[in-house]
DNA sequence: CTGTTAGCGCCTTCAT
DNA sequence: ATGAAGGCGCTAACAG
């Protein structure tokens, strides 16, 4: 025993792994491409919340940068018996990814990205709430003319969707019918606010978008929120220094990571636990980019609240 | 072998592990504790470089968040056969960890955080070149009175220490000579700028804290780069975006995040390899956070360049 | 309570 | 070519 403290032995934690199945090792597969990560606040946030409570709890974190979620070999980089369970950050619902996940039943546990079918463990936040929350900030401002902005390869995501719908639904029960304008970001940066039938507010799909949009706005003299209004999601920081500071509803990042963490850790030491669904609540953090809306702006006037 | 397509049979990396003695996993060892990842754009850029060619690679990447790189029991989490090499994000020179590692004769590479002695391989800048280069830039623009701000644990950083040497270099060849002045966050905030010998420019450490001063300095009212100029190093993104854009010492964190994991991969495929330290160049991106200096302000005119 | 032994699932070597 | 066997380093079950 002196002997082990002298050589510095260290037990494999490989050999260990063989026998009991186990290596306190947690997946985390998440989009990846260079540059993905680069600005994206939102995703550190996540891992941030990840971190903590595996630290704590003496796991590790394995990620896995997926080169898209259709990745045929994503299942055998993850699903050999490397991770206990993984965590599958924003997953689409159906993937070769999980089909393998569920076949070697491997726990699993969708982040961001509820199933509505209920079928897979998830801790997500409701997005067609969070979102028509936010459309009747808007809408209390006097905007009748609301536009979603995303870019196109957002709109496949259900939580795009979702904010779509939460967006329609606020305008839908305030009488505006006929459901909501999409803007890419391009669009959204040229608009001409002088056009008849131009949103005077804005809603993006998340705040990177909102802040690029600023930056462009800024450039063409474009002033937020005085000629048009903008609320986004997430609150990432930054959203709070930008100029002006983001209205912005706010994501518990941290809190899902951890909660996602903690309950795939609960589906590893329990398999025969039932499936659950966590829902979080958002917030709506209202800062400097929405103001009430200009008269001057053409068909505004007619529509001020009453 | 129809079978094992009939089944998905998938071969245990475990097992195969054991055998090989390899698991095709880098460690990456970095600072975590609650909140510190969030915001810290910077980590996630150098994050964003090493998952690219472990992606295109097939290795994995494990992520070991420590709570402080004195932490005992860091060794045994990573050095225990799991990993085949590890990468120390910003590591000091010494501590538990690299001895551990280098009793068990583990490949390790620091990022960020070159050892002077050239024992230990590294991949970094050369922030005191970097430094110097940036100061130059503020006495050009007829700054004399310079001081660089830091959080108080940034200062036993080698990176802090290695700029703060670079500023006073730069000064010393400018003719101005008593080290430089070391300002915290707070310090920098409070400023009172009609004090005599008041700094006309700030030398931040990193763009996170010189993004939170903007802010601070904007709440009183004093105007950047009008009443105080700053630089800061990284260019993280958010650094183009603020208000005012940021001059900066960009740093090619990606390309440090891919070169030392290319590096760790040699030293892992071929251990004999000697200790090699790269040093990748940086490069000074002036925006608008910097401007020549304020002859309104008391002691400054004097000292105009000729 | 200490000491021995049989695998964990794979790869490698050796024999057929 | 295909097949059998030993062992990677550990744990767990068993025997002494």
């Amino acid at each position: 025993m002196a002997a082990v403290e002298q050589l510095g032995y260290q037990p494999s934690a490989v050999a260990r792994g063989l026998v009991k199945r186990r290596m306190d090792i947690v997946g985390v597969a998440l989009l990846h491409w260079e540059g993905t990560l680069y600005g994206n606040a939102y995703l550190m946030s996540l891992l941030d919340g990840i971190l903590t409570p595996c630290t704590r709890r003496r796991q590790n974190v394995m990620l896995l940068a997926l080169p898209g979620w259709d990745d045929e070999e994503a299942g055998s980089r993850i699903a050999d018996g490397r991770c206990d369970g993984v965590l599958l950050l924003v997953p689409p619902m159906q993937c070769p990814l999980l089909d393998t996940l569920r076949q070697r039943s491997l726990p699993f546990v969708a982040v961001n990205s509820a199933d509505p079918l209920g079928s897979t463990a998830s801790v997500d936040v409701d997005n067609i709430a969070a979102s028509a929350e936010a459309t009747r900030h808007l809408l209390e401002l006097g905007h009748r003319r609301i536009a979603i902005v995303g870019h196109p390869w957002d709109r496949v995501t259900l939580y795009y969707q979702d904010r779509r719908e939460g967006c329609r639904r606020a305008m839908a029960e305030a009488g505006i019918e006929g459901g909501v304008t999409e803007l890419t970001v391009d669009e959204a940066a040229d608009l001409d606010l002088s056009a008849a039938g131009c949103p005077t507010a804005l809603v993006c799909a998340y705040d990177g978008i909102a802040l690029i949009l600023l930056q462009y706005l800024k450039k063409r003299g474009i002033r937020v929120p005085e000629d048009i209004s903008i609320v986004s999601f997430d609150d990432i920081p930054g959203a709070a220094g930008s100029d002006p500071p983001l209205t912005t509803v706010r994501q518990p990042a941290v809190r899902l990571g951890e909660r996602s963490v903690e309950m795939l850790l609960e589906m590893i030491a329990n398999p025969a636990l039932q499936v659950r669904q966590e829902i979080l609540p958002t917030e709506l953090i209202v800062r400097g980019s929405t103001a009430v809306v200009r008269s001057s702006r053409p068909g505004a006037a007619d529509s001020l609240p009453t």
